[in-house]
DNA sequence: CGGGATCCTAGTGGATACTG
DNA sequence: CAGTATCCACTAGGATCCCG
């Protein structure tokens, strides 16, 4: 269920859990308040579904979301973020806030989600 | 020289500058304070030359580190962070908190690299 | 010592079709 | 709607050898 850690190193292990091209842009993408299969399949970067699937998968092995399961029809299928995968925030803001110093160009756009996102989600530049 | 940006969230293209498997374990490397390709080579987790050779022509290319040459036999090479590389400080310590506080049972253990690593690099647990 | 050049593999990732 | 299944392409990544 685990991968296999590389090292005792916590930022290693840290990117052995989450540190492959898609986990950490579907964490942000729930934590701007998308939490169905289908508006997750529906961001910004296109993500193919088995991909999409996957990493869902994962972030609910390690703990970091929890999926609802409602019975209704069509079915309505919901990921949470849990405590734990909350806590990832700082790690995401990080990142935010190094592209807006340092690639700012690409951030002067009016970003792809300008609505949806919580205030403080990205810092101020 | 950059690779194609996904989109224009500031998370994604970060994530396209450094989210894969080596750049970030080659930068806190660095900020570990080894600084020539072989202390590099020889870092806790194995990476083959022309991986390393790869990723540290990338983040010169980002302007993250910059290659300073020494003309000496044998040859001495050194890595060093710039002001850009230096700012992705508080990248590295969210995730090191993150796996401090949520794989304990990984970094209770020594740690690869007690010695060598700034005071404050990993966080308090 | 610090890589570059080759070659090769595994796994990531993508398109499409199909199902409860 | 929310996936799974299948097949396929590509490239990130690894091992080895070699050279200034």
């Amino acid at each position: 269920m685990y991968p296999a850690f590389r090292s005792n190193c916590p930022i290693a292990s840290a990117l052995d859990l989450f540190g492959d091209k898609w986990t950490l842009v579907v964490l942000r993408t729930i934590f701007a308040g998308r939490h169905r299969f289908g508006e997750l399949g529906g961001m910004a970067e296109p993500i193919a579904t088995n991909m999409l699937a996957d990493r869902l998968q994962r972030l609910e092995d390690f703990g970091l979301i929890e999926r609802r399961v409602y019975s209704e029809r069509p079915p309505r299928h919901e990921y949470w973020l849990t405590p734990r995968g909350a806590d990832a925030l700082p790690i995401l803001q990080a990142m935010a806030a190094w592209s807006q110093q340092h690639i700012p160009d690409r951030w002067a756009s009016p970003g792809w989600f300008a609505e949806g996102v919580p205030q403080d989600f990205y810092p101020k530049p």
